[in-house]
DNA sequence: TGTACATCAGTGAACGCGCGTTCACTGATGTAC
DNA sequence: TGTACATCAGTGAACGCGCGTTCACTGATGTAC
């Protein structure tokens, strides 16, 4: 499994990536400190820039294995319902803004936990953010029938406003109410009259 | 105009508000800073807590403020578009996703600029914000005919998600695009088959 | 198999800076007579 | 109308703290012979 097993640096070099997507998501852009992820993972912040150019460059790495790690999270998720014979827009559209997702902040979707943040970032972490963004229309338009491929940044955008302001919304009972309004739309749309952009 | 025009102290004190209010939708919560809000009012840092009793207080009031304005600055563009013999619904879509508000991020509105952190604030502030998302929710349902009041919510998401994409896409084109194809598809909706969540 | 040495990952002290908050003060405004 | 004084808005220095970044160092790992 180890391909250039250069294991006791890029081991480290992981784990601090690994803390620090999970930071990235639970206290957002501005709540990542090197000191503190460093910690985190166990180390002194002294080693840091043997393993990045700056903090910007960690929050790229971090960017691309939330990214990574929650679209894995998401699939499966909607590969279970999948396999009960749902159809894949449906088991996304389920998994998505299930209430598990809800309360799985730190792992759980970055264009949803950082999005209203990415357009004040520096060029490199916005571009990073930017990516994750089309990363999600991207599974979004493949889940869709092709006849409503185009609808897939409109469902992109219902999907992550809802699940964040779900959140914002603070009181459980009402951000899942929020969630739960936002799927019966979706999938009523899909399933009487395919969305058509 | 002037009621209780205890004028001088008063003054300043929405002046500050104001200041503050724009910085909070330009640089997000955590670029909101005592010293830098004094000097853009035009006041040295000392002053602020004969003002405030805290910064959170300040982030308070600045939420008010930055709702009220916005919410003024979307009705009038949707009046405007109303004289024209526009539905209600429409015109707030078209003012909502416009261009102008893609671009006017400062004087914008306030859950499209601070959602994704809102769940991240000190109490006070977290409740500020969920009463600013409510709010907007309310706008919304306002403005759809009395059989598609359900949708609020789901619209309101959509809404806040494709301005917040729009603008994290970076490149103006692209953000102008997720803005269009949201415009399209929430009108296409709504007059074929009003949405009934 | 054992010693000598180079490499390398991580340590911890230090830097300059900006943060939110406090407080003794100044100087202008406005009231009393 | 003019002087004496209290009130009040705003000033500026200072506090303790945490930030990102740098750097001389230590001590463990691994290679050479």
């Amino acid at each position: 499994m180890a391909r250039l097993p250069q294991t006791r640096k890029e081991d480290t070099h992981e784990r601090i990536v690994e803390v620090a997507a999970r930071m990235l998501r639970r206290k957002g852009y501005a709540g990542v400190g090197v000191a503190e992820v460093m910690r985190e993972a166990g180390l002194t912040h002294g080693g840091f820039y043997a393993h990045f150019k700056s903090r910007d460059a960690l929050l790229v790495e971090a960017l691309e294995r939330a990214g990574r790690d929650s679209a894995a999270a998401v699939s499966d998720a909607a590969e279970a319902r999948r396999a009960q014979g749902i159809s894949a827009f449906r088991a996304l559209v389920e998994s998505y803004l299930s209430d598990a997702h809800l309360s799985a902040l730190e792992r759980g979707c970055p264009v949803a936990a950082l999005g209203s943040d990415m357009a004040r970032q520096s060029e490199d972490v916005r571009a990073a953010s930017a990516a994750r963004v089309e990363a999600l229309v991207a599974r979004v338009r493949a889940a869709l029938p092709p006849a409503s491929a185009e609808a897939a940044a409109v469902v992109t955008a219902t999907l992550v406003g809802a699940l964040q302001l779900g959140r914002a919304l603070g009181d459980v009972p009402a951000g899942r109410a929020m969630l739960a309004a936002t799927r019966d739309a979706l999938l009523q749309a899909h399933d009487h009259a395919p969305v058509r952009a």
